[in-house]
RNA sequence: GCGAGUGUAGCACAAUGGAUAGUGUAGUGGCCUCCGAAGCCAUUGAUCCGGGUUCGACUCCCGGCACUCGCACCA
């Protein structure tokens, strides 16, 4: 009986070997297993239709003979048949459902199964990274959101992951800011809200600057005695960077991040000058307009498009600090794997880092990571547009989440008028924040998407809410019932699963391990979120169709079991993707 | 101008080259005496256009059209 946690790869593994008995192909042979229509089974194998291409013979019988080929205890676990033109269709036993159920009771369980993927490997990952002096802002969410989901899902397959937060605290701003500060700091608002107070200091020297060519040059001034150590503006400095962060921090706490490291750009700031000598040594790059410069003359684009990477009055821009930070992730933690968690519209500048990065690794014989750019489109409001506030401002992140705890707090109020008064706001804040990240990680990072807060917030459709409220029917079922969720003495009585609808659960039930890995292949989070959906979907379904407590054993056990297990991987799954869930809601 | 991306029902989204393109919402019709109706069941409706590759194409290639984004001292 097998028990793997991925029935996938076992079933994979399996064609391979019968493959290699039956003598069809020297070792060229992808069995090609994924999910497949449940009309058809469970998983379906359609590597056969190219081998038999490959090998110019009818495909039909070559896969009879690899199903007659097909190990004894695989033979036992699913029902094998060809169809349509040679595909190999397997559907898992009622018997096997049980058994791989049982046998994945657990976080731990489910943890091991899944933990092979990525053993061994440290990967670091670069997201969220605003700007100090600023608020967070809605462009920052989904580097944030999907960054996260990304390192869980990492974490859960079995790396190592630093979380890495590169925050923009080192660039030209600072100079109009610092001269800001000096003359127009108010104490009084500083300690009401001191990163708002920063924000109007910011826009007024920014103002100021733009205005007067006067004040520029005394901004300008202000920049290089920051960057040569003046200790009243590194003070002023320190000062917007400790309570950006703290502010960042609120926002942080109620994403569920931690970060494991904050290095910005200052933290580079002493580790360009060997960038420039580097490159320049290397002939990687060259002088342009007083610039030092970088093309790539075998790239259409880039042969005349330059990256630069110091510009002509000496200062660094952020492909010297990115430079410095590859070098940094690739020696100080021994990175086999950077993330790049950032919006697809620096598509270039990614383009050319990597490519400026490989040559001069090259040149000097390191290691280079594998680096991936992990894009996502823009977040749309109305008319298509970039969201914004009426008065064309980036939306803040704090304001978001706490429409969208607002609106989840009248709904709870409404549905559930009974609850305490501050449980009613501890589920809101779970239910808005949720319904927030979920709407992010629920479709594809790749494309951008429209946010309205009736889509979000709605009951209905695949939301947080939807599947928060799932896991609440589950849980209270043992609550009502005084039962430990899970428990072997109750599972123990569990007999083979019998109706439509106890199967339709199970079958999903086993293909989380299916999930788990295309959404972690493809760094894809939206993957797990459509299978939970899915699965949160078949519950319900199983739910209406047939009762839990009934006075049978065997059948209150196996159903029991069954609730058991969606909880478990529902609560997985929706910690995977950095979501809080509730006893009751 | 050069380059990148995106075009799937009224709207919003899925589809790891596989069988009859899935789901939500909106619409229509049902289901609370029974473990939570924030739920369930049924039903109407779509691949931008034209070629090509393939046993098989929303998916890959070529050519159009439409929209979005990026292209030297901001990050």
């Amino acid at each position: 009986m097998h028990l793997a946690f991925d029935l996938i790869g076992e079933l994979e593994l399996a064609l391979v070997a019968a493959a290699a008995s039956t003598g069809l192909e020297a070792g060229a042979f992808e069995p090609g297993v994924r999910t497949s229509d449940p009309r058809h089974g469970d998983f379906q194998a359609n590597g056969v239709l190219a081998a038999a291409k490959r090998a110019g013979k009818p495909p039909r019988p070559i896969a009879e003979a690899l199903v007659g080929a097909i190990s004894p205890d695989i033979r036992e676990s699913f029902d094998i048949s060809v169809a349509g033109p040679g595909f190999i269709n397997f559907s898992v036993k009622p018997a096997t459902l049980l058994a791989w159920l049982k046998s994945h009771a657990s976080l731990e369980a489910l943890q091991t199964g899944a933990s092979a993927a990525h053993k061994g490997e440290t990967w670091v990952v670069d997201l969220s990274s605003p700007n100090a002096a600023k608020q967070m802002h809605v462009g920052h969410l989904r580097s944030s959101v999907i960054g996260e989901a990304i390192c869980r899902l990492l974490t859960f397959t079995g790396a190592k992951v630093v979380r890495d937060n590169h925050l923009g605290d080192w660039g030209t701003q600072y100079g109009k800011l610092i001269w800001a500060v000096k003359r127009h700091l108010d104490e009084a608002k500083l300690a009401l809200g001191p990163i708002e107070e920063f924000e109007r200091l910011y826009k007024l020297g920014s103002a100021a600057a733009d205005a007067d060519p006067a004040v520029m040059e005394e901004a300008r001034a202000e920049l290089v005695k920051l960057q040569a150590g003046d200790p009243e503006d590194t003070a002023i400095w320190k000062r917007i960077n400790e309570t950006s962060l703290s502010e960042f921090a609120k926002i942080y706490d109620r994403l569920g991040i931690k970060f494991d490291v904050i290095l910005g750009e200052s933290f580079y700031n002493d580790k360009v000058e060997r960038i420039y000598k580097e490159l320049s040594e290397d002939g990687i790059s060259e002088m342009s307009d007083g610039a030092q410069v970088v093309f790539h003359p075998e790239h259409p684009r880039f042969k005349t498009q330059p990256m630069m990477v110091r510009k002509s009055d000496g200062a660094a821009n952020y492909a010297s600090t990115d430079l410095a930070t590859i070098l940094y992730r690739a020696e100080h933690f021994h990175a086999d794997c950077v993330l790049y968690v950032v919006d697809k519209r620096q598509g270039d500048h990614f383009e050319q880092l990597f490519l400026t990065a490989r040559k001069w690794f090259e040149k000097r014989g390191r290691r280079l990571p594998r680096m991936e750019h992990v894009d996502f489109g823009t977040v749309l409001g109305d008319n298509n547009k970039p969201l914004k506030t009426r008065t064309g401002d980036n939306v803040r992140l704090k304001d978001l989440l706490d429409e969208a705890v607002e609106r989840a707090y009248a709904l709870v109020t409404e549905r559930s008028p009974d609850f305490p008064e501050a449980e009613r706001r501890m589920i809101a804040e779970v239910v808005g924040v949720g319904s927030v990240q979920y709407a992010d990680l629920s479709q594809n990072r790749a494309s951008d998407y429209l946010f309205t807060w009736e889509k979000m917030i709605s009951l209905d459709g695949n939301t947080a809410a939807y599947l928060l409220y799932a896991v609440a029917r589950v849980r209270s079922i043992f609550r009502r019932q005084n039962l430990g969720i899970g428990e072997a003495s109750t599972e123990a009585a569990a007999d083979v699963f019998q109706t439509p609808a106890e199967i339709a659960l199970a079958r999903r039930l086993v293909k989380f391990a299916d999930a788990i890995r295309l959404a972690t292949e493809t760094l894809c989070p939206h993957f797990l979120s459509l299978y939970l959906y899915e699965l949160a979907g078949e519950f319900s379904t199983f739910y209406t169709a047939d009762k839990v407590i009934v006075d049978e054993p065997a059948v209150r056990a196996r159903r029991l079991l069954l609730c058991a297990r969606t909880l478990l991987i529902l609560e997985t799954g929706l910690g995977l993707l950095g979501l809080r869930t509730l006893e009751r809601m």
